[in-house]
Formats: structure tokens, sequence, C-alpha cells
DNA sequence: CGCTTGCCTATAATCGATTATTGCTGCACA
DNA sequence: TGTGCAGCAATAATCGATTATAGGCAAGCG
């Protein structure tokens, strides 16, 4: 063949797939409330597929902690509180930062252009609070920037830990942080951060992103806190 | 029918959850050689189940990360390899350390006590490494040991993954450890590392459970090196 | 001969019907 | 008036049949 046709291997998804990625989405947006019931049938109603691939789907969340089973007594949405986020909000920073030091350690030329790549398009996506799709953008984008730092540690169980870790969060966020509270300073810090790891500082990239984390997250939670029961 | 059929197993459990935990058991003891096909119809066979409950025991897996999954291609018992081997290793080290400080940190008097009981209950278990069945027992008391000196962190999510990465290293030991190498002093670890635990020694705990599960993980990759390759 | 292309079989995915279990509701009875 | 149990939905679990897809094989074509 003259030019290679570069396949993504665009493998055509099951329906399971579909359902359950637009299933996921749902809960991360809080439509389907934490800690309710996930009706089988009216679900497959809702996605028009058939028992099977509607329990495959929901089954297949149940590993990311946002779904919950029980024989007999099916699936029901993981539910949500403060001592949660807190734990959630704990283990990425012990997490996250901890596939930084890995990632500083092993890093090569490959990892940091990529680190610094996903810096730019984070900077250069604009963080306009008012507008949900921008934002929806800008958090993809940031989402981004954290995972290309941790995938540098090459060890996908750990990365995909800190991706449920991240799901978790997202969900907090989403259905509680109506106005995002964003400092100004967010971008420095995002810079401090991918400047310390090109540096191969591993303890002050590592401090900076726990920072980052935690700043995050406790904001969130003190925002949380007038809503949602201390338990 | 005049003869109810009184069921054999008065069990709560669904076909899908037995199927599942003996399929668990089979892949930790290597019955079902890693990287290979998991082929529904064949284990259909073997389970003596439909459909429905095999792929769902199946799927149910992969959130352990023993099993592989891709649209229209199935499920695979998940590959081995030192690499593999090294990454669960220090995996367990960082985050099983990671739990037994925070178990520290809060630790009460029902803590302590248990982790004294699991502790005992784990000397007094005789290792007879000429009977597999003695050592299956012993095993079992071994994990429960370690089980209950990270429960005590509280943070469900950190447990469960600690508990992922004990079966794939139980897998390994399983499926190429044929000589149980034991050195006489597993026993004096284990009580050191009790001992750091209640006397909220955090440092020391910590320390000797790392090189407790480091020194096991090493022993356990330079016996298999000679038959696996190098990657 | 080598490459493509179109069956063909094995197997993954989906379906709708059926069975089992749970949890509720209302009636009998103390 | 409270308790317990039978019967009755609701829904979870299972089944076997059907449809879709992938990967191998061989015929057709260059």
């Amino acid at each position: 063949m003259l030019f290679q046709e570069e396949k993504e291997t665009p493998r055509k998804s099951t329906r399971a797939s579909l359902v359950a990625s637009s299933l996921l989405k749902s809960i991360l947006r809080g439509e389907l409330a934490p800690g309710s019931k996930l009706n089988i049938d009216y679900l497959r109603e809702v996605y028009q597929v058939s028992l099977s691939p509607m329990r495959e789907a929901i089954s297949r969340l149940v590993s990311t902690g946002l779904v919950e089973f029980e024989d007999q007594r099916g699936y029901r949405v993981a539910p949500v509180s403060l001592q949660l986020l807190a734990e959630v909000t704990r283990l990425r920073s012990d997490l996250e930062s901890l596939a930084l030091r890995y990632a500083i350690e092993r890093a090569d030329l490959e990892w940091e252009s990529s680190v610094l790549g996903a810096l730019h398009r984070l900077n250069r996506t604009e963080r306009d609070v008012s507008s949900p799709e921008a934002m929806e953008v800008w958090e993809s984008a940031h989402w981004s920037f954290h995972k290309t730092l941790i995938e540098g540690c090459g060890m996908e169980m750990l990365v995909e830990f800190c991706q449920n870790l991240q799901n978790q969060s997202d969900r907090y966020r989403r259905i509680f942080l109506k106005k995002p509270a964003g400092s100004a300073d967010i971008q420095d810090e995002h810079n401090a951060i991918a400047n310390a790891a090109v540096d191969r500082n591993a303890d002050l990239a590592s401090k900076l992103l726990r920072a980052h984390i935690e700043r995050t997250g406790n904001d969130l939670a003190r925002q949380i806190s007038g809503e949602l029961p201390e338990d």
C-alpha cells in the first residue's frame, strides 16, 4: 500500500459501552441523584436498550466507585458526604503527588514535552465562568494537564485509580459548586507545578501539586458544608 | 408441585456472585492462564450457568484488574510480567504503608486490639510449607493481618485498592512460587510491625511494613526471573 | 505467485420471555 | 391495637434464541 492508512482502530462501540459512558456523564452531572436506586427498567426505557447491555453498562461503573451493587438489591448511585469528599481529596493529594514523583524520577524528553504542551493548551483555554460550555472545555484541559503529569509514572493501575478519584471529585464539583470559585492565581499554580516538574525538582513539584489539590478540595468542602449534613 | 424441592444451598448469593468468586479463585490459582481469552461458551459449560450471569460474573472481575475487556473482543485474563510485578510490589509498599500511617494517626483501642488479635492468630497458625492446605490457611491469616493494619485508616477506597494489589501479588505467588520461600524471621517482622503500630510509631511501622512487602515482592521476582521474559 | 476480496465459522452482543426474590399491604387474630 | 403472615406487585436474576461482528480461509484477480 502506498501510504499506510493510519487507522486509529476506531473500534465500533457496543451499546453497552455507549450507554455506560452516557450513564457515567449523567452520574457526574448529578442527573442521577447520589444514593438513588438505578431502576433498570426505567433506564432501559431512557437509553432504549435491552436488559443485557443495560446491566452490563451499569455493572461497569461499579469499578469507578460511582455505582454500588448488592446482590438481589440491584445497583445504586454512590452516596455523597463531606467525609467521603475529604477522603477523596486526601487520596487525590497523596496519589497524584506520588505518581508525579515517579514521573519525575523516570522523566524523559517525551514526557516533559507533553507536560508543557498540556500546560500551554490549558493556559490558552479561556476560563469563562459565565459559560458552562467554555467551562467544560476548560475542565477537560485541566484534567488533561493533571493526567499528563501523572501518566509519566508509567503505572497504569495508579493512573486509573487517580482517574476514579478525579471522577468522584468532579461529581462533587458539578453537583454542589454552582458558582465556580476560581482564584486568579490558578494559572500560576499550574505553571509552577509544570516548571518544577520539568526541572526534576520532585519535592517542590510534589508539594505544589498537593497544595493545589487540597486547596481545590477544601474550597469545595467549604462551599458544600452549608448544604450537606456533616455526615 | 407437591414436593417443593428444598435448595441444598440456602444461600443469598446469586449465580453471578457465586461464579464470580469461583472464577476469581481460578484466576488467582493460575488455572486460567494469564493473557488467555475467557471463552464465555466454554465457561458457561464449566459453571453450568446461562450467558447473562456468566457475563456479569466476568465483568465484575474487571474492576479487580485481573480481567481485561475490549469491545467486540471479549474478556481475557490479565497478563503477567516482571515489570507488572514490580509495579504491583511498589504500589503495595507505597499504599499499604500510607494506609498504615493514617491508621496509626486515628488509632483507637478497637483497632489496636484487632491488630494484636490478627497477629496472634497469624503467629498461632503453623506455616507448614509441605502442606498446601495448611499454607492456604496461613496465607489467609497473613492477609487478614495486613488488612487489619490498613483498615484502620478508615478509607474504603484505599483498602479496596490495596486488596486488588494483594490479589495481583497473590496470583504471581501462586503461579510462579512452587517452593514457598519462607525466611524464619517472617514472624519477627510481623511482630515488629504490630508493635510499632500499637506504639503509634508511624515512621517505624511504615518503614518495617515497606521492607516486609518489598522483601516478599523481590524474593518472588528473583524466583520468577528465570521463568519469565524480562519484557 | 502475491494480494485482495468475499464467504464462513466462531464468538461477542443483544433481545424478549421467564423465573425468583424482595418488600409492601392488608387481613386475621390475639 | 399491635403482630404476624399470606398474597401481591415491583424488580432483580436468569434463560435460550437471535443478531452482529471479527478473524480466518480460500477463490478470484492481477
